[in-house]
DNA sequence: ACAATTGTAAACACCT
DNA sequence: GAGGTGTTTACAATTG
């Protein structure tokens, strides 16, 4: 049942770590992916029958005054034990798939954090839960007390997503613990957590360090995390609203990857079927789309943001690139974007986020994607007369991004280096004193200087358009069938997101710019999909 | 290897 | 003198 039958985990990774897919290869390999989720999907619902069943024996084995039916008992739990081995076994052989496809580039899974793909292919619940369900159906806890403290987490859940007007009241607390709000936020995760407790790993600390979103605050040891979690993040506005926040955020990208991955699969499948057709021009904008969105999905988690350079990425090796084919790779050098950090910090790098998470990023101490000069230009361009005093841009940074209302010294010192060393930021003296404005000519200028001495960039400039078109339309669309707020809904009621995406095209025009510049020495004899793989 | 870009730190001058 | 503003230099990291 749980071995699979046209290949075998070592064999799928093998496959998956050649430099080289072909079509076919893909196609096993998808359709191994679909007979796992399949077969997920099977023992998923094999589980829920059995933990029924069992929770019903514990029931009738109340009522009858602990009278254990040995024999059926027995055949239970060992049917269970058989159960639970093949679900581990499922589990870590859906995650070697996911490895192997995180290590080919198609997934992008931020490491210690392999939860977020897996839920969509197991319905909503990851290992530990189902390992934590199991514990809870296999103790000597009741069954009702386990309900209960589903319910419990339920409701935090709940009542934290749809509630649209925050509030402190709007977490539903553990009862127990009502006496001390600071306490009860952590208590639930803690009785469910306690076997993790006494190994030293909490979801929120790693590393030394805690991983409470935007925090980083370094822990020697275990002890001094917890108390920095309960004096720290204790239940105030603040934590609220980021608990909050990140929930939205886990929500919407749960519902991106999905969808996505459909799209994945639906454009793989239609790759294959017309591999040997040698343009296809369509394909390789949705291929941006989908791959940036899905790659922003696993890395935009504020859980997988550490800021300190301590972990870099798994180097995904850069290919050459062949034909005029957009990339993941490509994707990366979207204009201003802050490259050195979009690598080192995992930080989301698709300028559609900055607009999606734009709430994100108020709320969460999360760095901006974006070079200090991008955001100064923002500011000024979003003020009425297009012109800032210095204290209202240190004000625009500090209203729009959560992360610049610390360390003002070393940023607002970023701030004045940049107006001043940049050509674009033209100071102009005014009656009350002098206000910062944009020379969008000088700004422009600087674009262009990174792909100068490339002969084919005026030409490309010219043809970038005809892609941008498109490529903008994707996106869009992307959005919009992910409920993402974007150009469409968002920027109509607010002017700032619509200035962030005016940028966020301007900053795609010069990654458009930048990438057929690179892909202009396209060779025809490769197809699309060895194109896209040995990009990958 | 090199230049360009970017972020950070710091020194300094000027002004209020 | 303190603090804000603006300029400049130096250095490290990253990227093409």
């Amino acid at each position: 049942m749980m071995t699979p039958q046209v290949i075998t985990p070592q064999q799928m990774q093998q496959i998956l770590q050649q430099q080289v897919l072909t079509p076919q290869q893909l196609q096993v390999l998808l359709q191994q992916q679909q007979a796992l989720m399949l077969q997920q999907q099977q023992l998923q619902e094999f589980y829920k029958k059995q933990q029924e069943q069992l929770q019903l024996q514990l029931l009738q084995q109340q009522h009858a005054g602990k009278q254990p039916k040995e024999p059926q008992q027995q055949q239970v739990a060992t049917q269970q034990l058989a159960f639970q081995q093949q679900l581990l076994q499922m589990q870590q052989l859906q995650q070697q798939h996911l490895l192997s496809l995180q290590r080919q580039g198609l997934l992008t899974i931020q490491p210690g954090q392999p939860t977020l793909p897996l839920q969509p292919l197991a319905q909503g619940m990851i290992p530990t839960e189902l390992q934590q369900l199991w514990k809870e159906v296999t103790s000597s806890h009741t069954a009702e007390e386990a309900a209960s403290n589903n319910h419990s987490s339920l409701d935090l859940s709940t009542t934290c997503v749809s509630s649209s007007a925050p509030s402190k009241t709007s977490l539903i607390i553990n009862p127990h613990a009502s006496t001390n709000g600071q306490l009860s936020v952590h208590t639930p995760k803690r009785e469910s957590l306690s076997h993790e407790e006494h190994s030293h790993s909490h979801p929120l600390y790693g590393h030394g360090v805690c991983k409470w979103p935007g925090c980083e605050a370094v822990c020697e040891d275990f002890q001094s995390f917890l108390k920095h979690l309960n004096s720290e993040h204790a239940l105030d506005d603040r934590s609220t609203a980021q608990c909050r926040v990140q929930m939205q955020v886990v929500q919407q990208l749960e519902l991106q990857l999905a969808k996505d991955k459909e799209r994945l699969q639906a454009m793989m499948t239609h790759l294959h079927v017309k591999s040997t057709e040698p343009k296809a021009t369509p394909q390789p904008l949705n291929l941006v789309s989908s791959v940036t969105l899905s790659k922003t999905a696993s890395e935009a988690s504020p859980q997988s943001l550490p800021h300190t350079p301590t972990t870099p990425t798994a180097p995904i090796t850069p290919v050459t690139q062949g034909p005029s084919v957009i990339t993941t790779t490509s994707m990366h050098n979207v204009g201003p974007i802050r490259r050195r950090y979009s690598d080192k910090y995992n930080v989301p790098i698709s300028s559609a986020d900055i607009a999606q998470n734009q709430e994100f990023y108020k709320n969460a101490e999360v760095r901006p994607p974006f070079t200090y000069a991008s955001l100064i230009r923002q500011a000024i361009l979003e003020s009425p007369e297009k012109q800032l005093t210095l204290n209202e841009i240190y004000n625009w940074f500090t209203r729009m991004f959560a992360y610049f209302r610390r360390n003002a010294a070393t940023w607002k010192n970023a701030v004045r280096h940049n107006l001043s060393l940049h050509k674009c930021f033209v100071r102009v003296e005014n009656v009350k004193g002098a206000v910062w404005t944009v020379d969008e000519l000088e700004f422009q200028k600087r674009r262009p200087q990174k792909i100068s001495g490339n002969p084919s960039l005026i030409k490309n400039i010219q043809t970038s358009h005809t892609y941008c078109t498109p490529l903008n339309a994707a996106l869009q669309a992307s959005m919009a069938e992910n409920s993402i707020p974007l150009y469409t809904t968002a920027s109509m009621g607010n002017p700032t997101l619509g200035n962030l995406a005016n940028a966020m095209r301007e900053e795609l025009n010069g990654a458009m710019e930048h990438t057929n510049s690179n892909g202009s020495d396209s060779s025809p004899g490769r197809s699309p999909m060895q194109a896209m793989f040995r990009c990958l």
